[in-house]
DNA sequence: GAGTTTTATGTAATAATATAACGCGGTCTC
DNA sequence: GAGACCGCGTTATATTATTACATAAAACTC
């Protein structure tokens, strides 16, 4: 539960932030609420205020189809909106990356719109590398 | 309400994808549910059921950022898994389109990871030119 | 065309995800 | 110390999606 370079965290935002750096993968906000329980945590609206500010200062990324939330894989991750995603239907596995040349067509796009862009969900599905060997 | 070069549609088919049709723009599962109620829809499942369908014909997008679906913009979008959406915050408005580069770009970080590609999200979300223009 | 399988349907119940509304307590600032 | 702000706790509720079971209609097989 290192201290980051981001604004002190409260009790319930470490906490909260502390659940998904030890899962190392993905977490609903009541899979994190039943694993802090012992913790004291007790309502949902515990975990979604801890997720919003977590997100908000970047260390937590939303992943839209999965309605899960997933710490951030570059530990002092702040320039961002610009992350993809990489999401392994087979084992669950994310990984996520910064796929610069699509940022960079995705952004071109936009400007030549005059659409303003505050955020971007870009998640991928399929199968990786590693379940593919393993299947016959 | 178009015949399209797809699949007979059947009644609760058509009538889901005439609603998002008419919309012109994304409705949530429910608000479908509502406004099919005087064709006799009763349930939820009525509209998932309907709509697992179009989307696996291709003739609706699920819009994950915001649990809703939205009529395809192709008249016959078939080449999919495809699609790229940006959604205005202001008004609401929804823009599919293919973005090359970017999907270039991702299949190509795709194939070099051996991550075997299902389907893609990709949703920007910001202010349209419209709603900038409106703005003092 | 009788039997079988598949697909679509209807309905009720429930699960999973997310927010609204209220009140309390601390910590700033002035 | 009054006011503003923020985080917290709690209850209730809203929203989104699925499970389970029964019926009916279409398509396929022999």
């Amino acid at each position: 539960m290192t201290a980051h370079a981001h604004p002190e965290l409260t009790k319930n935002q470490s906490l909260v932030f502390g659940s998904l750096s030890d899962a190392g993968g993905p977490l609903t906000a009541y899979a994190i609420l039943d694993l802090l329980r012992e913790d004291g945590f007790r309502a949902p609206l515990q975990v979604y205020r801890a997720l919003d500010k977590l997100v908000e200062y970047g260390m937590v990324h939303r992943l839209e189809s999965l309605n899960a939330f997933v710490a951030c894989a570059h530990t002092g991750c702040s320039a961002h909106g610009a992350a993809a995603f990489a999401i392994c239907e087979q084992c669950g596995d994310v990984i996520e990356f910064t796929p610069d040349e699509a940022l960079k067509g995705l952004n071109d796009w936009a400007g030549a719109q005059d659409f303003t862009l505050a955020r971007m969900t870009i998640e991928l599905r399929g199968t990786c590398g590693a379940c593919k060997s393993k299947a016959v």
